[in-house]
DNA sequence: CGGGGGCGTGAGAACGCTCTCACGGCCGTG
DNA sequence: CACGGCCGTGAGAGCGTTCTCACGCCCCCG
């Protein structure tokens, strides 16, 4: 049944143990850098370990230790575009970056579906990973509450929805947002629209929050039809603000949710005629590299992405060590890049 | 020292054996759908892994099994940017759609510097991973000879440097980039200039001979003037597009070996005040979909990526079962796709 | 009615590692 | 010189599975 025939027969510890003279035990000693080994055996293993090219199982030994050293990355997120989204780059990049001076392994996942949402679940249930990231958290995700139940510890990247008793990094989105909408109104904007992120995410949520937050504290009106739904994509955002312009033509700034979408809205308004930012004011959202390719560059709000992904893997460690409480989160705080779209 | 305090204890085949009044040996039957289990001893068996939430240990099973069902891609890239590359995310996604059928986990590793490539490797090695599907190999990556020295199945996704024995799936970079060079000669373009990609790697290095070879046929000479190298980035493309400009400022066609680099180089040559393409023809490599939302909309060689990822895991899955000899590789069509820009 | 051949089942040995425990040998102290 | 303590070591018991055998059972055939 089982064809393992292919595959060499690699050397165990006992083989060690035996080529070293020496027992079992000691050779594990000396592969977990215990102190209490005599320089005579350590060096005598460590010989022996090289002559055998002997690499460890790591299967074996994390049947007994219980511990992978491998933590996971799920991207939980049907929308295969925000894949390429510049904003989960950087954290993986970051989180990879953070992780590369310790000896733990990071595996990155992704869900598209419910099945693949149920597949990581048993795939860190079982035992494969020591934690989990989780990003991109959609209202009726199953996923937190499979993994939290099953005692896996937990970080969200991301607010999640209602109050759960879960531990997240998130960046101010909603103060981010209110300072964006507030930038355009202290440019003298009136009508000041909005193309805003999926709203069953809470990025989504928050960052519509902070802007008719803004739109209030600045005396204007929240007008619905200055509200057009994205999801974080260029042709989503594209989308977007072609309904907006059909809707109100004379609408003079917007704030967009996202970079990508805030790419796609400057090309509808390009192909719309009108001049950014003399006609329309825009600022967008993440400072993504895409910020300052696009024309004209783009006034944007900074995510704090060199402090959000060490926290994320700090808290997340602190929970594997059994050191923090399951709900210890943190908010970031964004800031403004001024560019020449607003 | 180790501190599990904190996580439940999980249930065991053999509790599930007792609450079902059987042996362990006819749960785990019942777990690997053998056929030789009569009705009522596999409705006890479900019904008491139902009771007690029991999910296998996946440690305890590979070490006798010896495999984990699980296949790594690896992204071996030092350049960060290029994680958030269109190509590379449409791989991933084919590869994770294809592996969604079958009962096989994919993980994602990304390897940026020779100490990460060192620690893939021991991961691999270690046994936590059935196969690799290696992508982006530099020409003295140690990846693929670290893995195929220790017997892990290997695919490579882009053609290896040299001759070496290793199963790999690729587009037909050379005969495309040949394609689009003799579109361009084909309209009459007699200064045809070209940004490569990294030399470094065998996807710049056999578009650029598919580039000079269509040079050849359609009779123009090989002026390297006409050559700047890029890395695949929107900003390593603007950069090679001044350089052109500035050495040959009559040039009047560009074959661009990948699109965000072709996206760049419209900027730059826009920048310079060239209309495209009346005065500057453009070909582009990939058809990502930044590809359609540029100004104008990009000429470019569509990879078969529908095919490729397929492949790919068919020939990785092939040798997990030993029925593939070890160096079966495939090289996929690619074709032009006819836009604006060109 | 007796013997052979499935079929469903259970006992028990792996798999490769860690970790507890007990045991000699050496030191320092009384 | 006798005794307690520490240090390096080894024997052996798990960790949670799978898998090989061997064993009854029932059915079918002669």
């Amino acid at each position: 049944m089982t064809d393992t025939s292919t595959r060499p027969l690699l050397p165990t510890l006992d083989a060690v143990a035996v080529l070293a003279g020496v027992s079992r035990a000691t050779v594990s000693r000396v592969i977990n850098d215990s102190p209490r080994v005599s320089p005579e055996a350590r060096e005598a293993v460590l010989s022996a370990v090289a002559e055998l090219r002997y690499v460890p199982n790591r299967m074996a030994r994390s049947l007994v230790t219980r511990r992978t050293d491998t933590i996971a990355l799920v991207l939980n997120e049907p929308n295969t575009q925000v894949f390429s989204d510049p904003f989960f780059a950087s954290i993986v990049r970051g989180v990879s970056a953070t992780l590369a001076d310790t000896d733990l392994n990071l595996v990155l996942l992704t869900a598209r579906d419910e099945r693949e949402q149920q597949k990581v679940g048993r795939y860190a249930r079982q035992g494969h990973v020591d934690g989990v990231i989780l990003m991109s958290v959609h209202s009726e995700d199953p996923l937190p509450d499979l993994l939290a139940e099953a005692g896996v510890p937990l970080v969200l990247c991301g607010r999640p929805f209602g109050d759960r008793p879960v531990a997240f990094v998130d960046a101010d989105n909603r103060g981010g947002a209110a300072e964006a909408t507030a930038h355009l109104a202290g440019l003298g904007r009136r009508r000041i629209a909005t193309v805003t992120g999926p709203l069953d995410m809470i990025a989504g949520v928050d960052r519509h929050a902070g802007h008719l937050e803004a739109l209030t504290a600045a005396g204007l009106p929240h007008r619905p039809e200055l509200v057009a739904e994205g999801d974080f994509t260029v042709a989503g955002g594209e989308r977007a603000m072609e309904q907006l312009l059909a809707r109100e033509p004379d609408l003079d700034a917007v704030f967009v949710a996202s970079d990508p979408m805030a790419f796609g809205v400057l090309r509808a308004l390009r192909a719309a005629g009108r001049r950014v930012p003399e006609d329309v004011a825009v600022v967008g959202f993440d400072d993504a590299a895409v910020a300052q390719v696009c024309d004209p560059p783009l006034t944007t709000i900074a995510q704090p992405l060199a402090d959000m992904t060490p926290l994320l893997t700090e808290l997340l460690l602190r929970q594997i060590e059994g050191v923090a409480g399951p709900a210890e989160s943190r908010v970031c705080r964004t800031h403004l890049v001024r560019r020449a779209s607003a």
